[in-house]
DNA sequence: TGCGTAATTGCAAACGGTTGCAACAACGGC
DNA sequence: GCCGTTGTTGCAACCGTTTGCAATTACGCA
């Protein structure tokens, strides 16, 4: 697991202490693999640790983000977090009719990137950007009809 | 203010009642010209009409968003409210340094939803659609530097 | 290894936003 | 214009998230 020892490393670069609550929370998102919910790292790191309190949670969650270390996916009204993959960043397309996360190339996003520094000189975070819609399950000129939501 | 009376007309269509509070709201959003944060509105209609209650303002402003006569952008973390142009609609680029907000004609996300929808078949929502970046002002590489922040 | 310092934690209070509910009032029908 | 119905309001309680603060603990240094 490069990315967990990776993010530790990070930690420690930065100065940030290694406390036992941090590595938890990260081996929680670690292990969550898809997108978990503040909720679900809050009640794992619970029954691993009682103590754990809810503020500790969001506290290292958003050092993490602010890190770099993991990424705050909007899935829905909920924040989902995973770790950030360093080699294969991507974004995400999320349905909200199924609430099904579909990731992007960062290619699809270079070209408009590109446009709107060339057009505005505005220069865009595209870094954890996600986009909301219907995915082509949901969709119901797509052939299939959905009745999920 | 043709905006105005058109928001009152669909909402009257729509079978909502029109209440002295969500006149007011409506006016204020209206007035407010730029961008208004849910605090400025009820600020504003608690000094027209002192029993104005927030949960109010929120119920309302929600309401005239799923109607579409105003749209919700996000600037920073906070939400700020707009009538919603019939004729001209855009989407808005936000600078996370000066919290400036800039609008993007419709054209320069139709390329990007085309390409979405013919290699994903997902549909993105890009009604209100927000982006968050740096604008020109405050790029350091663009000539000028700014101490906004 | 043990000590000092400063970051971090757990708790509780605060905050912004939402919701349940009884009182109220807009609107259609008379 | 008045009445009944039903959507809407104001209030207060609630929920998820953030923040202040004293106690705790990780880490650098001797």
């Amino acid at each position: 697991m490069a990315k967990y020892e990776e993010a530790i490393e990070t930690l420690r670069k930065k100065g940030h202490r290694l406390t036992p609550q941090r590595l938890l929370v990260l081996s929680i998102v670690a292990e969550g693999d898809g997108h978990m919910g503040v909720d679900d790292v809050f009640t794992r790191a619970k029954a691993a640790y009682p103590y754990m309190d809810i503020a500790t949670v969001y506290r290292t969650l958003h050092l993490y983000k602010d890190l770099g270390v993991v990424t705050e996916v909007a899935i829905g009204d909920r924040l989902h977090y995973e770790l950030t993959d360093p080699s294969g960043r991507h974004h995400h397309m999320v349905c909200r009719m199924c609430n099904g996360a579909f990731n992007l190339g960062p290619h699809y996003l270079e070209e408009f990137r590109r446009t709107l520094i060339s057009d505005f000189s505005f220069e865009p975070d595209l870094e954890h950007f996600t986009i909301t819609g219907v995915c082509s399950q949901c969709r119901p000129d797509s052939g299939e009809v959905s009745n999920a939501g």
